[in-house]
DNA sequence: CGTGCATTTGATAGCTATCAAAGAAGGTGG
DNA sequence: CCACCTTCTTTGATAGCTATCAAATGCACG
């Protein structure tokens, strides 16, 4: 609360800050005294929460660049772990906010990637809350292409650094349910891989359809009548 | 962008704000054209999604006093529903931060709200991605609990404002499961429900290792051994 | 007191988890 | 550079859970 607003802001917070590095499969180690503030200069991550049963539920995944918040909540064990080779700085969310005051555009900009993390959440929760896998597999795809797609010619080529077992659990789905999505969507030719990373992404339309994200083609009349219905619906008039 | 900073806050934020009411079922109507902060001044309401294929996720409910983001999404149809009768204000995010933008105490508010909120989202994932039902339920009620239950001698008392298909469009299960599960736990003794909207919690431990949160009791020497390997496996050392 | 809607209960089919085993992929040491 | 070995992934068979379909019951409102 009390510290020295005199100094400038980049200065103070590298004091307060920590850096960190990790390897693949390592966690990124944090005080898990308070809510942390972590700012992944470079590498991805992911953030997994370890269920009593001893189960693993990802929440979610993280690239270079990327504001990740780590909130402190007793009897949950929370970790931040590296998908590769990781580096980066760790603040304590109430320090960092104080030593923020006077900066309303940091403060914005926070707010900003908060409410970024907030719809990616609320993404991932429609993904879970649709109960075919192979919605939830096309969804994530086409959520990895938006953030680490690289264009290959007519296609998008994603290098993914997490394994299936970690989009299994970021998707609520077993090791084997996920393998059977991916050669489902190899034989439709929406995708091709190679190796355990890398995928092509070769029918970004027909993805969106499996994705649910768009209603499927040749649509009948009936199914306009009732989407016109719905238009005006009762919940629409108050 | 360029408001006249020179007049008090609360003046430019009714300047900008609109004040929506709406009654039990009915939309609370919002500029679709930017993203949308809801200020829930009294009541309850869902934030539901409509997928393309003609079902509804429901994404949060919020209580009075809550904050509401409401991101402007293109080709999603996103709803805020009251639940009951309602009194809320409206702002543009953009517009209010704007507003905002010399008072460092209401965006740091503002901020802890959003990581709030994407706590609650992350809570949800961890539910839906947990395949069991009934894991579902009990952590859900434990959740309205802990947001507006009364404490009832020793039982925890919730009115729920939702109906049954709210609750199952915000789990990603039918009515039908839904009732199901609300019949099991009162045949466990671990709840009690009259009509349609009151439940009595009568064993909150119970509920807790029903949802996963904590391990079920009689915990065997074996297991202990396991988690003592846990606490020391490779993804610590790093 | 009746009517409409939400909820509850029942029977069945479909999907995914689980169990089991074979087949790549990538890294290590010779 | 190649053989080996560990780990991850893929494939197959079965059981369990939940969605779906169908019908009865109960609740709230006029």
């Amino acid at each position: 609360m009390s510290r020295s607003q005199s100094r400038d802001l980049p200065s103070r917070l590298s004091e307060m800050g920590e850096f960190r590095r990790a390897t693949r499969g390592h966690e990124i180690v944090l005080d898990s005294r308070t809510d942390q503030l972590v700012f992944l200069a470079d590498g991805a991550t992911k953030l997994v929460v370890q269920l009593p049963d001893g189960s693993e539920q990802v929440l979610a995944f993280h690239f270079t660049g990327d504001m990740v918040h780590v909130p402190h909540r007793p009897g949950d064990r929370l970790q931040l772990v590296a998908l590769d080779d990781c580096r980066a700085i760790t603040f304590p969310t109430n320090a960092f906010l104080d030593a923020a005051e006077g900066e309303p555009e940091v403060l914005r900009t926070m707010l900003t990637r908060a409410l970024l993390a907030l719809q990616r959440s609320r993404n991932k929760a429609i993904r879970l809350g649709r109960k075919a896998a192979q919605e939830r597999i096309a969804d994530f795809l086409l959520a990895m292409a938006e953030r680490i797609g690289i264009p290959d010619g007519t296609d998008i080529r994603i290098d993914l650094p997490m394994s299936r077992r970690d989009i299994g659990n970021s998707l609520g789905l077993t090791i084997e349910t996920v393998s059977r999505q991916f050669t489902e969507l190899r034989d439709s030719h929406m995708i091709a891989t190679s190796g355990r990373s890398l995928v092509w992404l070769h029918d970004l339309e027909g993805l969106a359809v499996r994705a649910g994200q768009v209603a499927a083609q040749k649509v009948d009349p009936e199914n306009c009548a009732i989407s016109n219905k719905d238009l005006a619906s009762p919940t629409m008039v108050g």
